[in-house]
DNA sequence: GGGGGCAATAAAATCGTTTTCGTCTTCCAG
DNA sequence: CTGGAAGACGAAAACGATTTTATTGCCCCC
């Protein structure tokens, strides 16, 4: 492979130069730079980073660990990070986790063992142990979504509590009675969030509570749906913890020949399929994915650039979206 | 930061035998290995990556470029990449370049710089720079969906031709007579393959072909179909390039009034609206993307293990998913 | 002609690891 | 008891850059 020697003796220079050549042009006579451009343009030649890494300790990379990239909120919100770590001369390295807190210090390890720059972390339910250890290796770390009750780190997500509070009050306004809340991570903050919102728009309409948690996926919605149903437990409204869910838990109500929303109403929380359906039907709440993924790369950026800051926990603000569902 | 040497020095060993620990653990005493495992533990020590890729030659990463990772056909080929390449040790460095061509330009050149080693590119419409650029510096390079025609490397794709070709024999079967073809980027392979399906379905039902390419996205979708209206254009039936025109000419047609499918047939590629909407609606070809991301992975674990083996085009087949729309 | 400033150089140190080669110990067969 | 093989471990070179230090020309100007 080509190196920095070779371009050098091509170029009639020392190794300096040429370096000084990438790194500080300005320092360069014009008629010296011309002939490096020359050298490098004949080999291709690219500076090794693995061997500037080394030497400057920094990889120029920031590591993304997501639960799911699959999910079409995770993307945008990737692509929120993106943005504003390319401007900055920065690149993603990209990890999913499938929330398994295994898979998450897999990721964690390699984000330190590479020296990223900074880390953006969608914590699974069991995360304490990999954020400590990030932050034991003064790693600077962002959280996106999710805030785990010990966390001290800097924080973005979407008003949960105001999502579950708005879409629930909707539903009682509307003159459901019997509403339930289904699926959902149980020791997910953001979940927490949402049901304590749910819990006091009840409360406020005088109604009870009925509450089965599980996971963020579409088997989980289906099963709990399932159940609900076959215990005959009554009921005019269900509120999703996301869209898997809803997904899975719309394919138990057909099957049970009930219709949306006569039947039953169904609404959930970050059903962005105006994106990607013809005719999106779910009333949902929505988060702003691509402006959490860019302000929490922005405030990474901050504490990496090791501006002494208080840490921040950055709440934004939602929407709800009423559709046909509901 | 905590190096090797501070781990040596806990332990009382050299240098050597704390290597020896992560990469040849069987070559250890015991007793030594235990010492040793004690003092990584004490500082939980991992080895710089950075001076490891110096000294190897080897990252441990694969670049993944690509168009745009917020379309879920990307994200669930992403995916596809990641399982494989994570089983084999390897993490995805991704990059987003919105089909530029200077972006797909920089992508490579960090590619080359971190000395990645091997990338899975989507190619851009000028993409043949940008390839014969890793291709000089011998990194190994899938291309996945689209394939130049004068790219001597290994490609991994879906069968667009007999998509093309299914999907508008469906809507002649069905008997709509007057087929438009609408949407995506003139110059990329998958794209012409679609196109002379489509031709090909025309021809034998002897049909006139009516073409109106542009770019892959909404905006895209909503003008040429706008166009079509406007230029008063007998259409009964519209095969979209791909999930995002599809939605723009939805949007065209219900603005003009029309009703699918009893005024007009709307069907496209690559609507995965399965995984994202309650209902789908869009007849639609379906690729594998899931099984194009892994397959190309393991292509290029193949050609990085340097078997030499002669260029592959591997061409999975697709699926046509009826539905209301058509 | 001497001093100051600029451009560039060579050589050496550094980053953190792996690897090559060699040394030292141990153990067993003869 | 000894010679030699095998096993365990260490010293130093290497990987490819950047940076530092000391030095050399060179030009310009007073």
């Amino acid at each position: 492979m080509v190196n920095i020697k070779v371009v050098a003796d091509a170029a009639g220079v020392s190794t300096m130069t040429v370096s000084r050549y990438f790194n500080q042009p300005e320092k360069l006579a014009p008629s010296t730079a011309e002939r490096v451009r020359k050298a490098v343009e004949k080999y291709n030649y690219l500076p090794n980073m693995a061997a500037n890494a080394l030497f400057k300790g920094t990889s120029k990379t920031i590591a993304v660990i997501i639960g799911d990239i699959t999910n079409p909120f995770t993307t945008t919100l990737v692509r929120g990070v993106e943005d504003v770590a390319n401007k900055h001369g920065y690149v993603l390295l990209l990890g999913n986790t499938d929330d398994q807190s295994s898979r998450e210090r897999s990721y964690v390890e390699l984000a330190l063992a590479k020296r990223a720059d900074g880390v953006v972390l969608s914590p699974s339910e069991e995360a304490s142990e990999n954020i400590e250890l990030l932050l034991s290796h003064n790693m600077p770390l962002v959280l996106i979504d999710r805030k785990p009750d010990e966390s001290h780190c800097d924080t973005v997500r979407g008003d949960s509590y105001e999502g579950g509070y708005l879409i629930s009050k909707h539903l009682c306004d509307k003159g459901y009675k019997h509403i339930a809340f289904v699926g959902g991570l149980a020791k997910v903050s953001s979940l927490q969030d949402r049901l304590q919102g749910y819990c006091k728009a009840l409360e406020e309409a005088k109604l009870d509570p009925i509450v089965r948690l599980g996971r963020y996926d579409r088997a989980s919605g289906y099963e709990l749906s399932q159940q609900l149903i076959s215990e005959k437990v009554q009921l005019d409204a269900m509120v999703t913890a996301n869209n898997h869910v809803a997904l899975g838990a719309y394919r138990a109500l057909r099957e049970h020949g009930l219709s949306i929303p006569s039947d039953i109403a169904l609404v959930t929380f970050d059903d962005i399929s105006d994106d990607y359906a013809i005719d999106p039907f779910l009333t949902s709440v929505i988060q702003p994915a691509y402006e959490i993924g860019a302000q929490a790369m922005k405030m990474l950026l901050d504490r990496m650039h090791g501006r002494q800051l208080a840490y921040r926990d950055l709440v934004l603000p939602i929407k709800l979206i009423e559709r046909r569902s509901s």
